[in-house]
RNA sequence: UAAGCAGAAUAUGUAAUCGCGGCUGACAGAACCGAAAGGGGUCAGGUGAGGAAAGUCCGGGCUUCACAGGGCAGGAUACCGGAUAACGUCCGGCGGAGGCGACUCCAGGGACAGUGCAACAGAAAUAAACCGCCAGGAGACUGGUAAGGGUGGAAAGGCAGUGUAAGAGACUACCGCCCCGGUGGUGACAGCGGGGGCACAUGUAAACCCUAUCCGAAGCAAGACCGAACAGAAAACCAUGUGGCUGCCCGUCACGUUUUCAGGUAGGUCGCUUGAUCCUGCCGGCAACGGCAGGGCUAGAUAGAUGAUUACACACGACAUAACCCGGCUUAUCGUUCUGCUUACAAA
């Protein structure tokens, strides 16, 4: 991903989960952190309730690739965590991409209008 | 052709665009991150999950720790021979059970080493007379009897005859069982001959147990190397200072600074894929498998890479995602194809 970084440690996402704000819809859970930095850092958690390893790893690059094509929308400076919920286990790739924008809206951390990292995009 | 039996192969495909993990080559060999170890750029090419990758149920390699030798405990296995690195796996047999057959199935050592258990029913369960039958007696009853009834998973070999008062391996034939001998086979065992009238007298070892054989423990988050932080040891420095012994001086100790050594957390690198390997051919073997020759290299991530979109095709796509590596077992599964064989019918 061109601007973003992955969370990878766990404690990073104990942080988040204690420390920032959620919103939640049919299919995912979003909780979000300011981390004072240029860039963004994802992560996605996926719990064995949901289905097999078949299923949560398509589900995780569902989100992945959700988040990549729409990278450019979303605000940086965020920690961001992804849970799936046990209802998004049949979606699509079309389900999950609107249900993730419509957490970002609900976050105010999406531009629903125009791309927006303009200062990112002189490179 | 129909019904079946055994075995094997395959596991949506094609094209385009965007994206991801290793690898190779070229150009840089910088910037940047980090104390260091180390990581890291751009472009091109090529490559990238399974038959079960699953369950983690067995067996081995590998690694670290432990280990003179022996025994106990605990666990596993249990007809015979072979294969193998090894196995509880596989192959070929034996015995038993099922099927017309191809073929399938088997928790298949020991109950004269010992202990336990066997409900209910039944007269009685390891010990026999309830009914019946026979004899005696007027009768009550006494005696004989395991052929018949009834109970039970099991009632003292089965069945037929002789025999008898009625009966009984009491006697006889056949079958079964036990013992002995020799024959074939590596062996499990098979079949042959002779003998015993059948005794110990039931079942249960998936009850404890006995016998024989095997087994050290933990696992790649193993482990090896580098190594911030942080404890430690030694040496040097007393230039200044603080505190204790002590109110002061000397002395000494601790704190202090530098260097070296050893340990080692976070972090990093290796382990990490060339192997009991795969393919083809020939040879040995009924087979499992082994030998020889030639050829191939086919993921190696470390929060964990295979996805998204579009188009087309049809059988409309099941189960399921490597995590050190192999050999098996078990379980899940949409379909398609092939090979060999059996039975029935038809044809010849």
């Amino acid at each position: 991903m061109k601007y973003s970084q992955s969370l990878k440690k766990n404690r990073d996402f104990q942080t988040v989960y204690r420390k920032g704000t959620s919103y939640a819809n049919k299919y995912l859970v979003m909780y979000a952190l300011g981390n004072q930095s240029e860039e963004n850092r994802l992560g996605i958690s996926v719990s064995k309730k949901v289905g097999n390893s078949v299923v949560r790893h398509r589900l995780t690059r569902l989100i992945r690739e959700s988040y990549r094509l729409h990278e450019e929308l979303f605000h940086s400076g965020w920690d961001l965590v992804i849970v799936s919920r046990a209802a998004a286990k049949d979606c699509g790739y079309k389900e999950i991409e609107s249900a993730l924008l419509h957490l970002g809206r609900l976050h105010r951390i999406v531009d629903t209008e125009r791309k927006k990292k303009n200062e990112n995009d002189n490179d």
